[in-house]
This record gives C-alpha cells, sequence and structure tokens, in this order.
DNA sequence: CGCAAAATGTAGCCTTGGCTTCAACATGGC
DNA sequence: GCCATGTTGAAGCCAAGGCTACATTTTGCG
C-alpha cells in the first residue's frame, strides 16, 4: 500500500474504488447489526424478542422484520421456533456486544464534540457502522479511555 | 419532539423507529451522492466525466453507473446525451460542493482525533452520508472554522 | 370450550443496485 | 474508406429489503 498520500486528483482509480467497496459492504452489513442489536436489547430488557416489537422499534412491517431474521438465521448469528421468540447464537451475541459498544463509542464521541444528544444518538445510528477498527481506536483513545482489555 | 431525553431501555419504539428511518434514507442517497461527488471531481480535473471512468473509479461495473446515471437524470441531478460524457445540472453542483465540503470536515475531523490519514479517507467515505447538518457544525466548530455562513 | 383477535408466517410484487451478455455506435489505424 | 477496437447503451438475471395481502397458529376472553 502507501500509494503517493491522499485522493490524487483523477488517478488513483484503484484506492478509491476499494474504499467505495468497503462502504459499500459495510451499508450491506448494517441492517444485520441493526437487527442483532435490538434483539439482544429486547432479550436484554424484556426476556423475549419478538418479531412484531422489532418491526415497530425498527419502523418496518413485520414481514420485513420476518424475512431480515431468516436472513440472520441464514447467517448463524439468530435462531428461533416458530411462534416463539427469536434468540441469538454466540455468534450474534458477540456481534451484538461489538456493535454496541462501538455505538457508545461513537455516541460519547460526538458528544465530546459538541453534538447535542438526540443528534448524536440519531447520527450514530449511521455512523457506527463505517468506523473500522483503527478509527473505534482513535475514538476511545481520545476519550482518555484505555483501550477495554475486554 | 422532546420526549423523555435519549434511550429509554425498551420503550421509546418511536424515536427508535425515526432514527433507523433516517439511517435508512441516507443509506439510500449514499449512492447518489457518491456519484454526483465523483462525477463533479472528473469534470473539474479532466473536462469531462465519460461512464466508463465513472464505473472504473467506484469499482463497479460500466452497466451499473449507467444505470445509475439514469438514475441521477430521472432526479434532476444529472444530464446527458447519448454517447455525449455526463453532466451535472446547477442542482447536481451544488449537492456535489455540498458532499464534497462535508467529506472534507469529516476527513479533518478524524484526523484531528488520531485516525491515520488512509483510514480517515476510507472511513470518511461511509461516514459523511450520516453527518447531519447539527453534526456538520458541530465538527466546524471543533474544528474552530467558522461556520460557513452560506 | 370455542371463537375472535392478535401475532406469526408465507407469497407475491416492486425498486435498487449489483452482474453478464449482446448490440450499436465512434474512433483511430491502416 | 473500412474495419478493429473500445466505449456506450439495452436487456435480462439475481439478491436484498421494502411493502401488502392472505393464511395459519396462539392466545385469551367470555
Amino acid at each position: 500500500m502507501a500509494d503517493d498520500k491522499v485522493a490524487a486528483p483523477a488517478g488513483d482509480a484503484t484506492g478509491e474504488a476499494a474504499r467505495h467497496a468497503t462502504a459499500r459492504s459495510a451499508r450491506a452489513s448494517a441492517l444485520l447489526h441493526d437487527y442483532v442489536e435490538l434483539i439482544a436489547d429486547l432479550l436484554e430488557s424484556t426476556g423475549e424478542a419478538r418479531p412484531t416489537d422489532i418491526a415497530r422499534r425498527l419502523g418496518v412491517s413485520h414481514a420485513t422484520a420476518i424475512k431480515a431474521i431468516a436472513r440472520l438465521k441464514r447467517e448463524g448469528l439468530a435462531h428461533s421456533k416458530p411462534y416463539r421468540g427469536v434468540f441469538l447464537t454466540a455468534e450474534g451475541q458477540a456481534l451484538a456486544a461489538e456493535v454496541k459498544a462501538r455505538h457508545r463509542v461513537v455516541v460519547d464521541v460526538l458528544l465530546a464534540l459538541g453534538v447535542p444528544p438526540e443528534v448524536a444518538e440519531m447520527d450514530a445510528e449511521g455512523i457506527e457502522h463505517h468506523v473500522s477498527e483503527a478509527t473505534l481506536a482513535a475514538f476511545e483513545r481520545f476519550l482518555g479511555r484505555a483501550r477495554t482489555p475486554d
């Protein structure tokens, strides 16, 4: 790597293409992340995660939620039996924890930067999916936290 | 507005739904933004924006780029005549300027927070589409710039 | 208990944004 | 002037993520 610095005017098609590809794939996983995060939240706070609750919280129809849940199951992040609630696999739980931690850090950084709380919460919902490990580490350093030693 | 603060554990379906809806719509416009930004860049630096160049820079097939350009035209952001390059409408140019400015601010904030340059450029590509006006203003304040008085 | 309402699941449709394949056009080299 | 090559455009396929409409199952109330 390490081409010639940042954004040459019109020459570096490859580097730019890679950046866009990364952003596209982050967009693709964002949905899964949202579902997993929300399911974890529901399980934690109410003990069960029902499709209609998920749908309502996400602002989509229940059918959409159910299709997404099917995809989660396909990807090994969740499991459920018909008419019973949805649960997370170990992998799903790990992802949820990761996503939730990331969300909190992003919100905290936005707050530290002077963004109003409601707006921070709003924007973080979109931003968090595009924050790489390196950036997350920088955020935590900036917040004066030690990198969470797990 | 102004419900009870931020993120009640499991009760505020509506507020959360709104946040997700906003994130979803930002995701939807992200593509258009990328194209418009890139077209402006190409026009500026090389005088013309050809579909194949656009495709290569974004890392997609030319057919995909052409379909996206058709959508830009439908939305009144660009115009083009067959086999001639693509150009931006006034609206498209305004959007491009806005997007580009936003991109720069996001990158600068990331750099100021200690994110390595290549990573900052990478992450900004995804983050910029989710930064609201309010957050952008906070970013500029943080960077010690006066808010551009339009 | 039995039935109605609510939750859940299924099917089918639409749009977006990827892709490949093929046809049409433009251009440059000979 | 003509053909090869490369760009452009069109068509058709696929998966994802929305939706509505309909079928099924659970649940709980009378």
